[in-house]
DNA sequence: AGGCATGTTACAGG
DNA sequence: ACCTGTAACATGCC
């Protein structure tokens, strides 16, 4: 379920594992990926050590020594499953399939590190991708240059958005879910972002008050914060206990509960799912406004 | 069997 | 040139 707060567990948990290792094969059991995986630039990543990761939105960068660095992006379905030399398995504890034998058969880029430690790719849907750049390259990249803000920097204001949203004919949902306003929200937070701040996803920003505006702001980040918290908490790493599914998921107020009770105290209103821009949006009528 | 799914982007039309 | 909405990608689950 890779959102924000996850692609940056992720990252936090790759970091104890990776940093420092080389990678001394790189074996691609299907390229077909988002993008197809180029295999002459995937090559020059053998015998180069992983440097450092970075998370900019949803996208994680590794950096590799002698100017390289590799783009990934998760998609819907996309994640790493960890190898140690014990051939002790770590799984992230998102979206994967339940049945844990068939991991294999989406286990589409094998990373063979020192020590016999692998790190692999694996995506059911292959919707995410990797990429490779040279280091100069870093600016002109298509997937990075037209983000907006991360919403946990301080770029992230009041000053900004509503900038952002002036002369805007478009719904709150909608602008949220745009990657160049901001950037690493997707369906599920933006959807708790909502509730949170007590506005309806299919309200138009032009009539957001002030206040309202201030508080999906500050939402925005108290629900992105929790989040990794909690992430970082529960899942604190890769976890080879197979049984966990979604760990977060226990934490979410609307996405998903169409049906259910409003969590606020004294509302008996039952959530409600109706389609916006084509994705499934989850709100309480009498709460958010 | 058919509809749905956590994301991004190329493209068409205004 | 900018703004907006839609289709497409691949696979599995309900």
């Amino acid at each position: 379920m890779p959102e924000l707060p996850e692609v940056e567990v992720v990252k936090r948990s790759l970091e104890n594992k990776i940093i420092n290792l080389i990678i001394k094969k790189v074996k691609i059991n299907d390229g077909n990926l988002r993008y197809k995986v180029n295999i002459k630039e995937t090559l020059k990543l053998k015998g180069k050590k992983i440097t450092k990761i970075k998370r900019r939105s949803k996208f994680l960068i590794f950096e590799i020594e002698e100017e390289l660095f590799m783009l990934v992006h998760f998609g819907m379905t996309g994640k790493f499953f960890f190898i140690d030399k014990n051939k002790t398995k770590f799984r992230t504890s998102f979206y994967y399939s339940l049945d844990k034998n068939k991991d294999e058969k989406h286990n589409r880029i094998i990373f063979i590190l020192e020590n016999n430690q692998k790190l692999i790719f694996n995506d059911i849907r292959k919707f995410g991708f990797i990429k490779i750049y040279n280091k100069k390259n870093y600016n002109k990249i298509l997937h990075l240059k037209n983000l907006g803000p991360e919403p946990l920097e301080k770029s992230w204001n009041y000053k900004y958005f509503n900038n952002y949203i002036s002369g805007r004919k478009r719904n709150i949902k909608n602008i949220l879910m745009d990657q160049k306003c901001i950037a690493g929200l997707g369906n599920i937070y933006v959807n708790e972002i909502l509730f949170l701040s007590g506005v309806n996803p299919s309200r138009k920003v032009s009539q957001l008050k002030s206040l309202e505006i201030e508080k999906i702001v500050k939402n925005t980040k108290k629900i992105l914060k929790r989040s990794i918290a909690q992430g970082g908490s529960t899942i604190k790493d890769f976890s080879s206990d197979d049984g966990k599914k979604g760990v977060f998921q226990q934490y979410f107020k609307v996405y998903n509960k169409d049906g259910e009770k409003c969590s606020n105290v004294d509302c008996n209103m039952n959530i409600s799912k109706i389609v916006i821009s084509n994705r499934a949006s989850f709100f309480c009528k009498r709460c958010q406004k």
